[in-house]
DNA sequence: CGTGCGGTTGATGATCATCAATTTTGGTGG
DNA sequence: CCACCAAAATTGATGATCATCAACCGCACG
């Protein structure tokens, strides 16, 4: 890697893999989060175009000149590195503490947030987006099996909190409802 | 929190708490471990000294001053936070994908490696140290119940891959040995 | 000499993983 | 446009791992 980049649209997945395959995904790349990391030269992740994605690609060693330079984004840097901090340990909770329930409606609300603040609109009773993952790659997010990503969202479904128009389609009739069961303390840890 | 600091001597831990009382445990804080966010207010951590502890504290208005007269502190800041973040998103591979024993043998590995390294001692094959963390704690930290970890504790024992000498005295005979039970790839994630 | 905290161990059960069989979907070429 | 194929997803049966509930031990401390 001797670039960093910033996303411009799609999704990616930033995934650690152990020796024997198992695959645990830290990280979801949406449009304008930043990849890489300067001053480094390896990153030990792989990251993965889970749609089709444009990115934003700088060479490293100019944007470290850059940086030196300009004073103002290694603040900027130091900010964006703390959020992504915050959301590694908020899902750390996830993981360590959460039922598969709770985990599969953890990160619909997050996905269904990050998508409606993508088209400006505020917080809204009833929500439609997409799901950028399949259900292999929401279980290695939530570190859990395909197999039970896929009971666990039909189980939302046939209880009406969630529907479905096709497999990747969304729907949340009541979205507080969704947080409930996402079992997070105010707002689910997202700011705002 | 209106002040940052940095350990001194002892270990603390950060811990996140749900409105259930389940608790994960996001990161230990061991000696020049630093603690606190320059240019945010609040925490949404508790941090709590498992052993005695020795801070040096700064109050934040004064350190932040200093931080925008001196780049390279800001610089050093987003390296250590970068250290963080690879030190969270390690574990997430641990909590989402890894067993009780692998669990626990990484946490040993861990304090161990610590441990010597405080000690200024290179990679040895044998190595003795102090637990500062109740089984409880462990258990926070890895996502498991108090009595999983005791359990996993005593079968490590049984098969001789550690050694206790009171509760919290643990030996390893091996290092390597303890260090393949993690099933970390490599180095188990740590620098150097 | 109790009392409480930390720890160990056992019995039982729930949750989630695994293995396996189908079905659905989206894409491609006839 | 339809048939076909592979990938994705669903669903079921079974089992392993870990949580839960509970009893008990040892030690430090008042």
């Amino acid at each position: 890697m001797d670039f960093v980049a910033s996303v411009v649209t799609g999704v990616a997945t930033l995934t650690q893999v152990m020796e024997d395959g198992r695959t645990q995904t830290v990280g979801l790349l949406f449009p304008s989060d930043f990849v890489g990391r300067p001053g480094r030269d390896a990153a030990p992740y792989n990251v993965i175009a889970t749609t089709d994605v444009m990115m934003c690609c700088f060479r490293k060693k100019p944007f470290e000149e850059l940086m030196a330079r300009t004073p103002h984004i290694g603040q900027r840097l130091l900010e964006m590195t703390l959020d992504e901090l915050d959301a590694a340990r908020e899902w750390m909770l996830l993981l360590g503490r959460k039922t598969a329930r709770e985990k599969i409606a953890s990160l619909l609300a997050i996905v269904a947030r990050r998508d409606a603040s993508l088209q400006g609109q505020v917080r809204q009773r009833q929500v439609t987006f997409d799901l950028p993952l399949t259900r292999e790659a929401m279980a290695d997010y939530l570190g859990l099996t395909l197999e039970t990503v896929s009971r666990q969202i039909s189980a939302l479904k046939r209880e009406g909190i969630i529907e479905l128009a096709g497999k990747r389609t969304v729907n949340v009739p009541d979205l507080d409802r969704l947080i409930e069961e996402a079992a997070d303390d105010a707002d689910g840890g997202m700011p705002g």
